[in-house]
DNA sequence: TGTTTCGAAACAACATAAGTTACATGATTT
DNA sequence: AAATCATGTAACTTATGTTGTTTCGAAACA
């Protein structure tokens, strides 16, 4: 399959949403990510669960952000979207007596392990009022560009 | 889906194959593996690509071992095996013209291009022969044990 | 000739995010 | 109260890639 976009979806959504007053309905959110509301719901689900936002029903309802784009991070969002597995290859799972495959295994996880922290740290440092900003990574290259408008 | 292990079954076979005289068939890989000699051709047909291993038919035939442990890194044989996607998630890629989606995933690859690097630069210090001796990381953690004999 | 072994094609199984349909629930408007 | 709006949820389908399996053919060897 092709890879987990939900962290890279929410923060969109958002990131929107904190640059815009009263609620936003999944159906507009949808549009703006090319989807279907129900894998709107699907996914805030998640963030209304940690009390990032909240939803409301009927007229004038929707989803609202209860915090400020400042308090977020994108380590935030990512275990709210159910911290999904970072990686896609990984140690094989048999736990058998091979002494070989113990040392492959303990090699590889010890591997990820470490890139996984490194991910995660860099998660913690960035908000999404950096990310709006255009501000990347703290220490790192930072390649994108810099004072960031709004628009869908 | 579960996790790609190509990558964690060729290190196994490969350390099994450095400490073995002679050929092995992919029946015999297979029953190591516990899986399917089909899949161990398929799988190790990278490995012969780059040189790494050599096949022979019939009587005698299998799988032989071209180079020392010590010449083989887990970069090498990342690679031999595809270099399949390390990252199961990753930003969505609309390329629309939202400048806040262009902001978050300019962020986000910036961020999983760094553990990337981090990732490959631990590989290519790795010799399959580390592995065999239980050491696992150069300045990593090394969680493992040391001193490390072969069987399946 | 017969057996071993790889090579390759074709297809099924499996897992998971994503997309879709359908209906129930609740809130607001008229 | 009725109509409308919007979320909540279940169920099913689609898409994608690794893995598993069957079935041939080709080559090497006894």
């Amino acid at each position: 399959m092709r890879q987990d976009s939900r962290l890279s979806r929410m923060l969109h959504v958002l990131i929107h949403m904190g640059h815009h007053d009263g609620a936003l309905t999944s159906d507009m959110i949808a549009k703006m990510l090319d989807t279907n509301p129900v894998v709107i719901r699907r996914t805030m689900a998640g963030l209304r669960e940690k009390g990032y936002v909240t939803s409301e029903k009927g007229h004038g309802g929707g989803w609202t952000l209860l915090h400020r784009l400042e308090e977020l991070t994108l380590l935030d969002i990512y275990r709210a979207v159910g911290e999904p597995s970072v990686f896609a290859v990984g140690p094989a799972y048999d736990m058998p007596g091979c002494v070989i495959e113990q040392a492959v295994n303990a090699t590889l996880t010890d591997v990820f392990a470490e890139a996984e922290q490194l991910l995660l740290k860099r998660f913690s440092d960035v908000t999404l009022a950096d990310i709006a900003r255009g501000f990347v990574v703290p220490g790192g290259p930072n390649a994108s560009g810099q004072g960031m408008a709004e628009e869908s």
